[in-house]
DNA sequence: AGCTTAGACGCAAGTGACTTGCATGTGCAA
DNA sequence: TTGCACATGCAAGTCACTTGCGTCTAAGCT
């Protein structure tokens, strides 16, 4: 899943955008995530950096807007960014955000595939970005067995 | 679909709370609403009062707590509380927030029915709160006329 | 290789939703 | 009527997101 530092050098001149430090190690840190990652994980997984929190968040922005990394859920307000290096790749699917533990999943595209309506509503639904809230497996048990 | 103040009153008496004056009103006010509203939203349909946000705030917080007022989105991280004078009055339903306009609608249930899944997930995914965001219908006419 | 400049960076400050601490005020049950 | 648990008003704090501005630099051009 990761990608080296010249192959995100060559992505990010395919799309005319400067290869400067931080944009590079964004853009690798996004690249090995399993999972999306929002502004601040990002921050967390560059670890000790001088780089400015504005500059990483400028660079996130720079790269959704040239669809190298889409915002694939707004969940809580917050947006979380994944790599999509091929078109397929655009999380094209639902995620769910446990309410507990915070953490994001993404689920099979399938599930929402279900999901079709008549009328006015039909393509809006059928492009919308769906997004699933509440309790985790992992957490469902852990409250299930003592609960509140 | 809205209420009267002795019906206010009387629905505050029957979960514990007490009767003041803003707390009247914001439950009126949302049992006007035919759609969630946010903390802000319901700050506009209070008009020009003299009563302090964090109040009505706070408010909202206990109507949740007691059931009167269940968060039914989160969209944009943006908390949307519905009256619930039923119990079978909850939203469990999907909701649909515009990025453009930012309205929410409220879909019909059978939408997310369909959405199982076998698995640890399947418990999980059938409480979930669902999401959809995109643009709604009005929004998707309109700039389907101009394309970008 | 040096020059130029659009674009990126660091810093600082601002917005908006959400929360909380604290002193004062009040609904309502005894 | 009175006492006190609960509400309110005010002020301030958090967190994600965003922007203005002066300086710096990647990368195309000569």
């Amino acid at each position: 899943m990761g990608i080296t530092k010249d192959e995100a050098r060559k992505l990010l001149q395919e799309r005319s955008l400067r290869a400067t430090a931080p944009r590079l190690a964004v853009l690798r840190v996004l690249a090995e995530a399993k999972i999306p990652l929002s502004h601040t994980e990002v921050l967390e997984r560059l670890g000790e950096t001088e780089w400015d929190p504005a500059t990483i968040y400028r660079n996130l922005v720079k790269l959704r807007d040239a669809g190298v990394a889409p915002v694939v859920t707004r969940a809580e307000g917050i947006d979380r960014y994944a790599f999509a290096g091929a078109q397929d790749d655009c999380h094209h699917h639902p995620h769910f955000v446990c309410d507990d533990c915070g953490r994001v999943a993404c689920l099979p595209e399938q599930l929402t595939a279900s999901m079709a309506m008549d009328g006015p509503w039909a393509t809006s639904i059928q492009k919308a970005m769906v997004q699933l809230s509440g309790e985790c497996p992992d957490c469902l048990r852990l409250t299930g067995m003592t609960p509140r």
